[in-house]
DNA sequence: GGACCCATGTAAATAGTTACATGATTCT
DNA sequence: AGAATCATGTAACTATTTACATGGGTCC
């Protein structure tokens, strides 16, 4: 059978969509938008697990839309194109919630710095210390704007919120967002201290061993 | 000019190789290994921290040796190929040395987990409690192997390293390890409490609000 | 006038995954 | 006999990044 005319294919398995097009379909769950705003979102304070351009963001809205799990409405809007608000159908939320209860396969991942702490021994220790400095200076602020969230989240009692709504999981990922800025803050501050006193030290650590992860 | 030969470009910038090149380098500045062992030593508690398959891993180390950057000797060894021993070159170090310190401009990156976490107020409940709790699973089993590779390194007096040693590299990575896997655990058990007490309560959480992150 | 925000696309290049292909040795 | 481990490669596909392209409105 030849394949001429490239029609939405099947789609029965929600697996054979990228994980991108769930994150998308995350994001207009909550809201509708535009792909401009989504790019946004996952920009932002929450959201910030699934990283995306807009160069990879219009195409897969275009895909999803194709698959009738979106659905947009035109406006004239800035610029030469119009402006299209992207919202999600029950077709799309039913692939969501599908796909929210399939075994997780993708542990770990990658991680620029920790693959330069490994390879620190290699290089200059001032070099080393400038970069785990960058990195806790970084995570100072991600923690700082986690925890503004978390307040003003607080004072509109998301901790009485039950899981069937999206603010729900908005303080649940926020709260994995300020425990992980809180370790990583916590190991740059070990690392800097260890490689300061050996740098001191002339070469050998001898200090008192410090606490915490 | 026409390029008809396609010799090995200048590179004289260091980041114009992908991050797996150092990645590669990183393990081979520790010992001299086959691509296969290289991908073995990515998948174990230490270097978790950049994912590759042999499918990636075979091609680049082809681009390392033509750039110099590693060498090779081969010997007969099983299979139809010889067998490959990489070891990294002096101009190989050079390059990984510049690397580690130039500025980190990568973080965050993609958490399936965590977008499921996001989307599952759109889910059922089970369903939501049944992922998270492989999570808890697969983390308890990471935490352990790293305890265990902690504890086998401290009998080795690893805290008393010095920072341009192999050894406090793999210490400090591993430290790291354990703080992820540590709140990614506290994690996973405060959001199993939420989602059960919600459960049980018919749909509002009132309990006691319960410490940890 | 220039920079920045809104807004949407496409093209080219790079990076990463999965499947195909081969074959000896060791363990069950 | 079948599976796992050691070992290396390539091809096809998918995903991601970066650069090009356009243009109005607002702020300094």
């Amino acid at each position: 059978m030849a394949v001429l005319h490239k029609s939405p294919r099947a789609l029965d398995d929600p697996a054979d969509l990228p994980t991108l097009a769930y994150a998308l379909l995350a994001v207009l769950a909550r809201t509708p938008s535009t792909g401009y705003q989504i790019a946004q979102q996952l920009r932002e304070p929450i959201a910030r697990f699934w990283e995306a351009g807009h160069g990879q963001i219009y195409p897969q809205l275009a895909v999803l839309e194709r698959h009738r799990l979106v659905r947009s409405a035109s406006e004239p809007g800035p610029g030469p194109r119009p402006k299209k608000t992207y919202s999600i159908t029950k077709r799309g939320l039913l692939y969501l919630r599908r796909w929210v209860g399939l075994p997780t396969s993708r542990w770990g991942g990658r991680d620029d710095l920790l693959l330069k702490v490994y390879a620190s021994w290699t290089a200059d220790p001032a070099a080393t210390v400038r970069i785990v400095r960058e990195a806790e200076a970084h995570h100072a602020d991600e923690l700082a704007s986690y925890l503004r969230m978390a307040r003003a989240q607080r004072v509109r009692g998301v901790e009485q919120s039950s899981p069937d709504e999206p603010r729900f999981a908005e303080y649940a990922t926020l709260r994995r967002g300020i425990g992980y800025e809180r370790g990583r803050l916590a190991w740059c501050r070990w690392l800097i201290k260890r490689l300061r006193s050996a740098d001191a030290g002339g070469g050998r650590a001898t200090g008192p061993g410090s606490r915490s992860t």
